[in-house]
DNA sequence: CAGTGAGCGAGCTTCCGCTTGACTT
């Protein structure tokens, strides 16, 4: 019997795939790519048709050693890596590893891993497609290139360790512009108008009917002037209109919109959608996580259809077909689906039950009946008025999919007030008023991102895929060029005008405006580099690069161009640019003066320094030695106003004198402190209190609490060996010689002894020491 | 652990897209 070798990428799917296939098959994982370009420089030669060295990376080396041994004892190797560029490219390495022969090597291909498809893909194997291979070489060499020559004129222009990319560079802009959209945007206040009335429900009982005015009103005196007219007036209802209409549901998940939907549902970050996901894959709950398609397979719709019958009945049923909406999909996997339907819960722990659920749901509701919903639009007539009011009902007649899953929004509208449904009312009948009230509100700008709100942004812009959302995000996130953080909001006044019992009254009410969780902020240097870039790299900035380049692969694909030739048409303005850059551009640092210091009358500036963003007094030529204080957390460069700035002067601050000496506040790396006889006490955020204004009563109650917790804080000494046993942050430790070591859970730290000490030091595993390791090398 | 911002120079940093583990301060 002759043995067959077949290479898939992922281990899940090797296993996977071995239960469909008896033991002539040997299912082996390549766990992704095998080569690659090395890191240490751009190992591309430019002047030899940009020939790329590929190396097998170092975590490959074992995967790779393994695939060539079986290679030589099986009578037939298949290429059966995902079917798009890059698993086209992989089987190509792989040939080139394994000295298989690219002309004649089997390649089988699916988009599904079901016993049909995959025996399907085995009876018609096919060549390696090189055009497929080229086009992803030219997409390898010309990210390569655009990385590694932009990084290091970051290094020269702004800062050391930066990095730009076709891209990151790319995601960092879209913060950046959000965040000066929101800066200029100009609030307009308007009046919204809505009464109350008292109607009788289908049981003659009183309840209250909801109707609004559909246009803004522009100002409070307009508002005044409908409320005025309405004192007087009648109401009655002047027309009904029903109008049946049906929702959809969504179409089943792929990496991008289970990112979103886990984000608004669960409020995961991107980073743990995808890991918990990968839990589930594992664990063979669902399919593949990382897919641009929302294609079912014939199994999965039979296995939804069959799901839906028995649970809620035919009438829920409806087979759809989804067809993906972003052209450059490549479509090589099944979208994101439970892999039995039958199994309504799986998942080892919370985190993995809830986006199980968040799946199963999704996909099950993909194949299922609209709802049918009748919306009721009843107007309001004001006798002294031109204006109408307009009262919405929805009744739901047909629930459908409803009845499983609803997807989420990202924003809540507040202009889209439908209430339920609506009580008996007839054309022509009086409406007795309750109250009107006409309440300010404020135009929005748009929302700043969220995690998964950027990651639509750039599925919509082709840039990016479905493995890389999660990383690209962190990177940017890393660089430093974008932060996650909250927002507090700030109060402001509105008006409401209220007529009830025939007087009108005006009143004024605070709210909380521009309060933010978890969303996207540009740094300040994140908005230099972007600033940069964008002078002097417009090109690759532009939104719609990435589609142009994955145009000039296509024509590659075709084997209309070579890839050497697109990537050459490329390089040469580019390279050029990146010369004239490093030879002439200035350095950037986002400097922005402010005015002049009143004490000092020296120029006050602000610019992004060694450290980070900052504050000076004093240009070069205006003094020797200017004075320079560190921007806080939450201000930027673009928007500090002079007066902000000349405060950071104050600090450090002397607050008073305790026990006969100087306590001092001041901002330092991890945040604001006092200084009190060398002895350093942070001033909490939750404490209410800052630097700035801290006084002597205040600072002293922090230094005294800070006795007392380092009072608590020792357990233990053995003075001669040097070892403490301490009261952390994390629950007890071990230092010694300014080294901490954890001390194993199980181990009460009160009853410890010396040799159990030590023994818990020696023992120690060693740190996470990656990049330490490297380092000594 | 907390205060820095001159200037020199060595050595380092960096991309995107495929995959999983090995780590948790």
């Amino acid at each position: 019997m002759s043995k067959k070798l077949v290479i898939v990428e992922s281990p899940s799917k090797a296993k996977t795939i071995q239960k469909y296939l008896g033991d002539d098959y040997i299912i082996e994982s390549s766990y992704g790519h095998v080569r690659d370009l090395p890191k240490k420089d751009i190992s591309i030669d430019v002047s030899n048709n940009f020939e790329p060295n590929y190396v097998v990376s170092d975590d490959k080396k074992e995967v790779v050693k393994k695939l060539k041994k079986l290679a030589k004892e099986v009578d037939e190797v298949l290429l059966a890596t995902d079917e798009d560029r890059e698993g086209e490219a992989i089987s190509w390495h792989l040939c080139e590893i394994l000295g298989l022969d690219a002309k004649t090597a089997k390649r089988i291909t699916y988009t599904e891993v079901t016993k049909d498809a995959i025996l399907k893909a085995l009876n018609n194997p096919r060549k390696l497609n090189m055009g497929l291979v080229n086009a992803q070489q030219a997409r390898r060499v010309l990210d390569r290139i655009v990385g590694y020559e932009l990084s290091p004129v970051l290094w020269k222009k702004v800062k050391p360790s930066l990095s730009a990319g076709r891209v990151q560079s790319v995601a960092v802009r879209i913060i950046v512009e959000r965040e000066r959209e929101i800066t200029n945007f100009d609030s307009n206040s308007f009046f919204k108008v809505s009464a109350l009335f008292d109607v009788e429900d289908k049981q003659g009982r009183r309840t209250v009917l909801k109707a609004e005015l559909p246009k803004r009103l522009a100002n409070e005196a307009e508002a005044m002037q409908l409320l005025e007219e309405c004192k007087n007036s009648n109401f009655t209802i002047g027309n009904i209109e029903k109008k049946p209409s049906q929702k959809n549901p969504a179409a089943p998940f792929i990496t991008s919109t289970l990112q979103q939907e886990a984000n608004r549902k669960l409020g995961f970050p991107v980073g743990k959608t995808m890991s918990v996901a990968q839990k589930l894959y594992e664990a063979g709950h669902i399919t593949y996580m990382r897919t641009d398609s929302v294609s079912l397979s014939q199994t999965a719709v039979n296995a939804a259809v069959n799901e839906i019958t028995s649970s809620y009945g035919e009438e829920y049923v409806k087979v759809r077909k989804y067809s993906t909406k972003a052209k450059d999909a490549q479509e090589a996997h099944e979208a994101i689906r439970p892999t039995n339907f039958g199994e309504q819960e799986a998942g080892a722990n919370f985190d993995e039950q809830r986006l199980y659920d968040l799946i199963w749901k999704r996909s099950i509701a993909s194949q299922m009946s609209s709802a049918k919903i009748e919306r009721t639009i009843v107007s309001v007539e004001i006798s002294e008025s031109s204006e109408r009011l307009q009262a919405k009902g929805e009744v739901l007649v047909f629930d459908g999919f409803l009845k499983v899953y609803l997807e989420g929004k990202d924003e809540e509208d507040d202009d889209d007030d439908v209430s339920g449904m609506l009580p008996p009312l007839a054309v022509g009948q009086d409406l007795d008023l309750q109250e009107i009230t006409g309440t300010e509100r404020f135009t929005k700008p748009s929302a700043r991102y969220t995690e998964a709100s950027l990651v639509k942004k750039l599925e919509e812009l082709g840039i990016g895929r479905p493995s890389t959302y999660a990383p690209t995000i962190s990177t940017i996130q890393k660089r430093g060029y974008v932060e996650k953080t909250n927002r507090d909001g700030v109060e402001r006044k509105y008006t409401v005008l209220k007529l009830s019992s025939n007087s009108i009254v005006s009143n004024q009410d605070t709210e909380v405006t521009g309060a933010e969780k978890m969303k996207l902020f540009p740094t300040d240097i994140g908005s230099v580099v972007n600033d940069f870039l964008m002078e002097h790299f417009s090109e690759i900035m532009e939104y719609d690069f990435t589609a142009q380049m994955e145009h000039s692969f296509d024509k590659i694909e075709e084997g209309e161009t070579e890839w050497s030739a697109m990537v050459s048409k490329f390089y040469k303005p580019f390279h050029e640019s990146v010369e004239d850059t490093i030879e002439n551009a200035d350095r950037a640092s986002g400097e922005r003066i402010l005015g002049k210091d009143p004490k000092s009358g020296h120029t006050l500036l602000v610019r992004v320094g060694r450290y980070g963003p900052m504050a000076q007094i004093g240009a070069p030529d205006e003094v020797e030695k200017p004075q320079y204080a560190k921007l806080l957390p939450t201000q930027s460069i673009e928007t500090i106003t002079a007066e902000e700035a000349i405060a950071l002067f104050i600090l450090p601050r002397v607050v008073g004198e305790f026990e006969d000496e100087e306590v001092k506040a001041a901002i330092g790396r991890f945040g604001p402190y006092l200084l009190h006889k060398k002895k350093f006490v942070s001033i909490t955020k939750d404490s209410e209190l800052d630097p700035y204004t801290i006084q002597l009563p205040d600072a002293i109650r922090l230094i005294e609490e800070k006795r007392v917790a380092d009072a608590n804080k020792f357990i233990m000494e053995f003075e001669e060996e040097g070892i403490q046993v301490l009261n952390g942050r994390w629950g007890p430790y071990i230092r010694k010689e300014k080294k901490n070591f954890k001390i194993p859970k199980e181990v009460e730290a009160e009853k410890l002894t010396l040799p159990e000490v030590l023994d818990i030091i020696k023992n120690q595993p060693a740190k996470r020491g990656k990049s330490k390791a490297k380092a000594k090398k």
